[in-house]
DNA sequence: TTAATAATTTAGGATAGACGAAAATTCAAT
DNA sequence: ATTGAATTTTCGTCTATCCTAAATTATTAA
């Protein structure tokens, strides 16, 4: 595949106000894309992104994390300081932004017009995030009623690449007697994202902490007069918005 | 891409009546899949396809496909005669008709589902069709009614791999006062096709051959009270059932 | 400050898939 | 049979991506 999207042509045409107007983006591999995708992920939390983390996250060899970070940087997608991590481009963080609004609307899309679980979507969207045309994406938001969040409650990044990350706080944090909404999931693990469903806890709830075992234990939580008992490593991928005051 | 979807694990599982149950197909690479397609439709012709028409079919260099051919055949896809041309096998013919599959139902899906025009879904299908999962094609042909044929008309497989390659005759080949059923267009060019939609020129319509020029000259049909010029290098791709007797 | 450990980079290779030049084969026409 | 054109294959290279093993640098503990 790589070959095959090896760009021939010279230069892309570059027309009228490039100033402002992003520069069109060139066409990416699947690997490069990512790369990019997870390095904008692992950036989120402030810092550089590390090779080894990259490597963790990729399931490669961190030799070959190190390889394609340098070439990488050669295109100016990112910023390689040795020993200290990577931080992406402007241009990197575009490109990253595009595959992240791809890989989510594409999740939506499969839920909402396609029937299928919250939990299966996440492998399918990988694959597809990689072949999709930006226009087909566009076509797929509009059929679903333009959404600004995925399955998981992850922000959709606009077409000309904004994103509102909110700052949510996680289940496991809030105190006794808070109430909150549900937004988001942090994770894409199946088995977790069906237990969530079973439990109902799903984006758009709304739960009150109504006690916590201390020493990590389990919080009880209860939804719509249901209470549940929800161990701590799951409470803390349970993103909620809580209630004013 | 061709790294990633590299076999891992070691030879696939098998489990009851594999005797009549196809074995699985090994997930293949996009460049493998479309030599397959490639072939299966040079070889429709009747003859073995010679390698020199692969490379022209596949805009590559004719050594690079001599290379593949060699790779497929050590595969099990393929039987290969040298200065000869290539045959399926039937894992190959297999594989190619999944594949094929997989680009129309999507195609079918695109016009249906999300409002594409039919001169536009073949380069998207064709990236598509290497990323979709079986399960994901089949709940786009779900959701589309289970379509037989793709929006040009050409044969969807089933899911066990059979098709119904219907031999129409050419418009071309109508002799005056034949009337028929437009079936399919032999052709992806979206010029093309765009020329054929300006004149409802679509599968389903009826046409009748009011006259025709000789010597390669134009063809007037008429359909609808409407009576057109159509040029013989078009009528040729244009398929045709005409009505008995 | 030094030794041990962890993180990172470099070196050296492998593989899939592509290319072009040149050699080999086939086939048709003498 | 011979020859010339067309086709096909062989062979050597190239690029992108990955790997393992060894070397280097940074960090932490003694």
């Amino acid at each position: 595949m790589a070959a095959r999207t090896r760009r021939r042509s010279g230069e892309p045409e570059r027309t009228r106000r490039d100033r402002d107007a992003s520069p069109p983006l060139p066409e990416l591999t699947a690997p490069v894309e990512d790369y990019l995708k997870a390095i904008y992920e692992l950036e989120r939390a402030g810092e550089p992104a590390a090779t080894t983390d990259l490597a963790v996250e990729l399931r490669l060899a961190p030799a070959s994390v190190t390889g394609m970070v340098r070439r990488l940087a050669e295109q100016g997608l990112l910023m390689h300081e040795r020993y200290r991590g990577v931080r992406l481009t402007a241009k990197g963080r575009r490109s990253a932004l595009r595959t992240l609004r791809r890989h989510r609307v594409i999740e939506a899309y499969l839920v909402q017009a396609l029937g299928y679980g919250w939990d299966e979507v996440h492998p399918e969207a990988e694959r597809l995030e990689h072949a999709a045309t930006d226009d087909l994406v566009d076509r797929m938001a509009m059929a679903i009623g333009e959404p600004t969040v995925d399955p998981h409650g992850a922000p959709i990044p606009s077409r000309a690449g904004a994103v509102e990350e909110a700052r949510y706080r996680s289940l496991a944090d809030l105190p006794v007697g808070a109430i909150a909404d549900m937004m988001r999931v942090a994770d894409e693990d199946p088995m977790l994202l069906r237990y969530l469903a079973d439990l109902s806890l799903t984006p758009g709830c709304t739960v009150r902490v109504v006690e916590r075992a201390p020493y990590g234990g389990p919080i009880t939580i209860e939804m719509k007069r249901q209470r549940r008992l929800i161990g701590p490593a799951l409470a803390e991928r349970v993103l909620v918005r809580p209630h004013r005051e």
